[in-house]
DNA sequence: GTCTCATAGTGAGTTAACCTCAGTATAACT
DNA sequence: AGTTATACTGAGGTTAACTCACTATGAGAC
């Protein structure tokens, strides 16, 4: 029942706690500016290096497009991105960083880099590519 | 600017996208019966072994009482832990499983193991021990 | 012994980050 | 031209946290 062979509900349990507390530093470090969903909009739209329609966006953050739309409104009003209407459908908006947003999300990815290189640090970079490939597979769809 | 400590933004990255897909995963494994929140609470009484009081629990949760006593409330509503008053510390009450409570934990457990273990089959066993003990090291306080 | 201060839990109310369901506008297919 | 599908959003709900203020009780100071 309790067998030692049970990784994956080991693995589970760490992941959910690693996770937990980083998410509570990076709220933490980010103060008042940017909530974590926030950021996680700044963070694809800059990897995507384009506009991305609202639908997209959702798909990629994997969340559903009614809950893209939330998180968009909040960060326009903050100026951080901009919807403009898609030239080619006009029932489709398309999504930017704006230049401020842009800024801002720079800022950000150092405060978090902070947060998790002193969880790191526990680790050798041998250790954390090690770590940064297993995730990675196991981050695959 | 990319410096090899860009390992720290990847791997928070990565777990972020784990755990969510996995939290999905669980939710909808586990139905409408108890909340991922709830299942923490469940698992957190069974590896203490003994009835814990509402702020040791919480602690070892890692949330403030306040949030303890509202999981605690619906999980005793639903008979999966009882309230006890501390002999010791007439402040005090204590939780503990029910043996329906420790029931469930025990059906919960193998229905998220199975989710997880789907997801570990991208790694062989050896990757997945190697995955664990780093992760070990990574979430010791 | 009483007085003060700290601790344990909870009521009331808020926030973030999701969700579903229904509705409107537009596009695409037949 | 008519139906069906897609893109977004309004309305409203849930989970899992939070803070602040309160009551009851314990513990130390004098």
């Amino acid at each position: 029942m309790h067998g030692p062979d049970d990784a994956a509900e080991q693995i589970a349990a760490l992941l959910d706690g690693i996770v937990r507390r980083q998410r509570r530093a990076s709220r933490e470090g980010f103060g008042e500016s940017v909530t974590h969903g926030q950021f996680r909009v700044l963070r694809t739209l800059d990897r995507a290096d384009r506009a991305l329609r609202l639908s997209e966006l959702a798909a990629q953050l994997g969340i559903v497009p009614r809950s893209a739309t939330s998180v968009v409104d909040d960060l326009e009003a903050a100026g951080l991105v901009e919807r403009q209407p898609d030239p080619h459908d006009r029932r489709a908006t398309l999504v930017d960083l704006t230049p401020n947003g842009r800024q801002i999300l720079n800022t950000l990815r150092e405060k978090r880099r902070d947060v998790m290189v002193s969880q790191l640090s526990r680790l050798t970079p041998e250790e954390q590519q090690v770590l940064a490939h297993l995730l990675q597979r196991l981050a695959n769809d």
